[in-house]
DNA sequence: GCGACAG
DNA sequence: ATCTTGTCGC
């Protein structure tokens, strides 16, 4: 079965209306496990064309808990929204939905690039996405928006609280030894404590071919201009 | 007023 | 997000 938008509301929005709109959704995100049987998981990142103007969405589709690439839909649509801390959804989730919309399957979790509710209001690009589909959500994000925490634990596995004016917005998690711990928050239906377990359950710490293969494919435009610059660069230099 | 600020 | 230089570790 497709993906369905089951929420829907004005895209073209001030960034003052954005933030309103967010203090107002926010209070329909659900903080507890309303998740059935996960079969598919869906990552989605995006990323902008040179221009700056054309944003691109990136939806991959595993099977879970195999992480096999079963589906995956590119996106490619006018940047609409600038960026503004806090209001990145409004960038973003519009090329987001259209290539979720191209799926054949619809998946059971979806993991986010982004924030969930370690957000000022409370309401980061994953919970608003989840809100949206009505699916379960969750923030991933490889950078602190907000909030404060303890040193993470150097071991795989290891997270300490994430809080903010006393309360606590998320975790942050190491899913491997030895890199950057990854921002972890509850983006829709689901508690903090499901959103760490299927995190860590969607990165085993050796990567999968198939996992490589997809990772591959989405870099492929940027290799090839990083490709291009580094030889160009190279020969200026000789 | 100043700093901080997902992607 | 993107760009760059130097440095460290495998």
């Amino acid at each position: 079965m497709a993906v369905v938008v089951a929420g829907k509301h004005s895209w073209d929005l001030t960034p003052r209306e954005a933030a309103a709109l967010q203090r107002r959704l926010q209070a329909e995100v659900i903080c507890e496990d309303r998740i059935g049987a996960v079969e598919y998981v869906a990552g989605v990142d995006v990323g902008f064309e040179q221009s700056g103007r054309v944003t691109r969405a990136a939806v991959a589709v595993l099977t879970f808990p195999g992480l096999e690439l079963c589906e995956h839909a590119l996106a490619r649509e006018p940047t609409r929204f600038p960026y503004v801390p806090g209001l990145l959804s409004f960038r973003e989730i519009p090329a987001i939905l259209t290539a979720l919309q191209q799926l054949r399957c619809s998946p059971d979790l979806v993991l986010c690039d982004a924030h969930g509710r370690a957000h000022p209001r409370r309401f980061g690009l994953a919970s608003h996405l989840g809100l949206l589909l009505d699916l379960p959500s969750i923030g991933v994000a490889k950078s602190r928006l907000i909030g404060d925490h303890d040193p993470v634990p150097p071991q795989r596995g290891a997270s300490v609280a994430l809080r903010d004016r006393g309360e606590t917005i998320g975790a942050v998690l190491r899913t491997r030894a030895a890199t950057r711990p990854v921002y972890v928050s509850i983006g829709h239906r689901l508690s903090l404590a499901t959103c760490i377990d299927y995190v860590l359950a969607c990165t085993p710490r050796f990567r999968l071919p198939e996992t490589t293969r997809w990772a591959d494919r989405l870099a492929s435009d940027r290799d090839r201009r990083r490709r291009a610059r580094s030889t160009s660069t190279a020969t200026i230099k000789r």
